[in-house]
RNA sequence: GGCGACGUCGCCAAGUGGUAAGGCAGGGGUCUGCAAAACCCCCACCGCCGGUUCGAGUCCGGCCGUCGCCUCCA
């Protein structure tokens, strides 16, 4: 069964056949560093991450290319106010950014271009534009002539009037025709700036992904994706820019998320309604924002509020459930062998479901089929290697989308000096209850409750794990 | 206003034209001293109106509604 997924140029869910056999050059625009990101950005790096996963696991060697764009308008406004080098200040948010990445357990980009550091490249392009005359200079300023690009419009389905339409009052007037986008801006004072043949200026914001893909992927790239904000003008200049120059298609495939809604608005930086990833990641961990987001489709827009995410932890808590350990003594008969096909029809309606334009949504709920198998099984008593394949299985599905899977008393909460107290406890506890003495045996239950102690009696004796108080 | 996407159970959310996955919540059981967890069972005529078809949530048209883009934006 062939990959398949949903190309925005074409509007039509295609077959994927990268260009060169086995491999797959992937470029995601990513932020302008000049503010913390937001959960809005995640989902973004998300998405493409659990894109580059699966590709990985079908078994494409995946180029992964993601920028920073650390030359920019608002930068330099930002850096004005706050008295400090426009590029410095870049860097901290960029460098701050790699972490949030880090912590949210994507895996990095195999190159993360900035513009300061591709000026080079761009000025090529640029010159390149301007020698075939799709580019033309205004005093240090360098617009793109869109009327020479005769399919300008094409991604986004827009002519050239459409796009012409809602363009702003205060354009430069002195441009050939409202559409056309800056490729060079000349400096005014106090800005950053660069040496180029039109005098001391800087790039355009959509004039840097054309330069970096040529730069780092080559001429024509498999997947290009991003926001389905990006699509106008950003993607669409993309475009224009880079196959003028090179007379070859850019991208054989672009992906675009849908957008992080928070009440029922996007989320975003102008809009001011944002949850910031440290603040997030404060509160929940990276698994809790994964299944919410893979929960839904990554092209659809992705409600975010209080009930959605708690639904979202609880979805996790119970994907966590299939990860307990074994408790019986079985290794093999018909409940091995039930466990055994759930296992791998678990794994095919996964890959089924992903095949399809990575539905997510559907390889989750081929995990909670695999997570009541598990379950059904530890029940009667199976242990050994098919409860441990089936559980390994739900592993490797959950790190395709990303999520580690980590019981909270693995990862938190649980002072690894405490367990040997709270085992000496829950011991007590069960001599009192061979005793009888339910009030005694319950307070120690309750009172280890409220402290994230959670005690469950089993056939086989009481188990203990941590788990978040409740609020 | 133009372009586009979407409207499926109380909530979130899949769905190749043949009578609706999954999760959360809810109801009923098994188990248990109680509880919790787990397991079993139950819980939708798919925004509205037409049309095509033997048959439509799934295709076509219209209407209503929500969201995105058209300006910096993941």
């Amino acid at each position: 069964m062939p990959l398949r997924l949903y190309n925005t140029l074409s509007r039509q869910v295609e077959e994927f056949t990268p260009l060169e056999s086995g491999k797959v050059k992937m470029y995601v625009c990513g932020p302008t560093v000049y503010a913390d990101a937001h959960i809005g950005h995640a989902m973004a790096a998300l998405v493409f991450d659990m894109v580059r996963r699966y590709l990985t696991y079908r078994g494409y060697r995946v180029t992964y290319v993601t920028n920073f764009t650390d030359v920019d308008d608002k930068i330099i406004r930002r850096a004005n106010e706050t008295g400090q080098d426009p590029i410095e200040m870049a860097n901290a948010f960029a460098q701050k950014y790699l972490e949030h990445l880090a912590d949210l357990n994507i895996q990095p980009a195999d190159i993360y271009p900035k513009v300061s550091e591709t000026m080079d490249e761009i000025l090529r392009v640029i010159g390149g534009l301007s020698d075939e005359a799709y580019a033309y200079e205004l005093n240090g300023d360098v617009y793109f002539r869109v009327s020479k690009d005769a399919d300008y419009g094409k991604l986004s389905r827009r002519t050239l009037d459409e796009a012409l339409a809602g363009t702003r009052v205060d354009e430069d007037l002195r441009k050939e025709s409202p559409a056309d986008f800056a490729l060079w801006k000349s400096a005014k004072p106090g800005e950053p700036a660069w040496q180029s043949p039109w005098g001391p200026g800087r790039p355009g914001w959509h004039i840097e992904c054309t330069a970096m893909c040529l730069h780092h992927l080559g001429e024509t790239i498999d997947i290009h994706g991003g926001g389905n904000d990006l699509i106008f003008p950003h993607h669409e200049n993309e475009i224009a820019q880079s196959e003028s120059l090179t007379g070859k298609p850019f991208s054989r495939y672009w992906m675009h998320n849908g957008m992080l809604q928070l009440s029922g608005e996007k989320m975003s930086k102008s809009l001011g309604n944002l949850i910031t990833i440290d603040e997030f990641l404060s509160d929940h961990s990276p698994d809790a924002l994964r299944m919410l987001i893979f929960t839904g489709h990554y092209r659809k827009p992705v409600a975010f509020n209080k009930d959605s995410l708690e639904s979202a932890e609880r979805a996790l808590e119970r994907l966590l459930t299939g990860l307990r350990p074994a408790k019986g003594s079985k290794t093999t008969g018909a409940d091995a062998d039930t466990l055994r096909e759930a296992t791998e029809n678990a794994r095919a309606a996964f890959i089924a479901s992903m095949d399809d334009d990575f539905n997510t949504s559907g390889g989750m709920a081929a995990m909670f089929e695999l997570v009541r198998a598990i379950n059904t099984a530890r029940d009667k008593g199976l242990t050994g290697p098919f409860f441990e394949a089936a559980q390994r299985t739900l592993h490797e599905l959950g790190a395709i989308l990303g999520m580690k899977l980590e019981g909270a008393r693995a990862e938190s909460g649980v002072d690894v000096a405490a367990a040997p107290f709270i085992d000496l406890l829950v011991e007590v506890r069960g001599d009192l209850r061979m005793a009888k003495q339910w009030a005694a045996a319950d307070k120690i239950r309750n009172q280890l409750n409220a402290l994230g102690i959670v005690i469950e009696d089993t056939p086989t004796g009481a188990e203990w794990r941590y788990e978040e108080p409740a609020a």
